[in-house]
Order: structure tokens, then C-alpha cells, then sequence
DNA sequence: GCCAACGTTGGC
DNA sequence: GCCAACGTTGGC
């Protein structure tokens, strides 16, 4: 069975059209600088997860799409570079410390699903990106919470072949 | 721009 | 190992 992640992302810096417009192989979720969300990464997210696509720190935040992962934990090469923003002088090839997974773009929601729909929704309001301070750029989410956004947005599963 | 909340750093 | 200071996140 997959699980399902919530991911967070500055529209501005990479957005769920960005998601869209990569190869469909997917593109590297770099640049994770949290130890908790690194140990997702590395450990607990793999292929076939289900991924909600949240955007923040812009004029409405809130979940705007669905992607899939693609390819298992494996060493964030921009923390190895010098020229990235992202770059960690201490992580080496022996040690390094940072981890990303690969995700594919599979649906934009039919309209995105605010905060404020989020919290005022019974299944939703206890999400653990709508709690106060939350920071955690990758979160769980459980099956109930998946499943109640795709039906609040009126989009089908992605992860489901044998649904329309 | 404000500010609350949190993670990280560094002095001790 | 404590904890204050600092930087960052992110909603508003």
C-alpha cells in the first residue's frame, strides 16, 4: 500500500506548474535542510507514495495538486555543491548527510483546497500543516486525509488504476 | 512588514 | 548537556 506526503513549495521558487513542465521521469525534491524531513526522505517516502502538492507563502496557500513518488532516497548532490544555495560543507560522498526523492507531476486538483477550506473541513481540520508554527516542509498524511482531499477538490486517484 | 513558532548554533 | 541567541519559515 503507499502512504501519502504532504509537500510544501514557494510557488515562486518552485511551483506545481514547474512539477508539470518537468521531464516525466520526474524532478529531485532538493534542498531539504531539516533533519526530521531528511529522515522522511531517506527512510520512510518511497516509490508509489502519494504526494500532495501544497503551496505556501503566497497570496492563497493551500493544496493545488497531486504527485507521485518516483524514485527512493538517495543523496541531495546540491548539498555538494559549492554554488548552490543549498550547499553544506560538512555532507561529503562518504557522509552526505542530505537526502531527496524523485517526484512526478500526475494531477492538477479540478480548484485548489485553501487553508481555510482545510481547517473548516472535519476530516481535514487536523492536519499537521494547518497547526501553528508547523515548519515541517515534508509531512504524513494519512489515507482518510488523502482521500477526503481528492473528494473535497473533485479529482480522481492517481494511485488508483482501477478508478475512472 | 509583523510576529509567533520552531530548529540550530555556540558559549559555558 | 543546558539554554539563550539567532535565523528561518510562513500565515496574516
Amino acid at each position: 500500500m503507499p502512504r501519502y506526503w504532504l509537500m510544501k513549495s514557494e510557488p515562486t521558487c518552485f511551483s506545481l506548474d514547474d512539477l508539470a513542465r518537468a521531464p516525466q521521469g520526474g524532478a529531485p525534491w532538493d534542498g531539504v535542510r531539516n533533519f526530521q524531513a531528511r529522515n522522511l526522505l531517506r527512510d520512510e517516502i518511497h516509490a508509489g507514495d502519494g504526494v500532495l502538492f501544497y503551496h505556501s507563502s503566497c497570496a492563497e496557500p493551500g493544496i493545488v495538486g497531486l504527485a507521485e513518488v518516483v524514485r527512493n532516497g538517495y543523496p541531495d548532490h546540491t548539498a555538494r555543491d559549492p554554488r548552490s544555495d543549498h550547499y553544506d560543507p560538512k555532507a561529503s560522498p562518504a557522509n552526505p548527510i542530505w537526502y531527496m526523492v524523485d517526484v512526478a507531476f500526475r494531477r492538477r486538483l479540478p480548484r485548489p483546497v485553501t487553508r481555510a477550506e482545510l481547517a473548516a473541513h472535519p476530516l481535514l481540520a487536523g492536519m499537521m500543516v494547518l497547526r501553528r508554527g508547523c515548519r515541517l516542509s515534508v509531512q504524513p498524511v494519512t489515507a482518510d486525509e488523502w482521500r477526503a482531499v481528492l473528494a473535497v477538490a473533485g479529482c480522481d486517484d492517481p494511485l488508483n488504476a482501477s478508478e475512472g
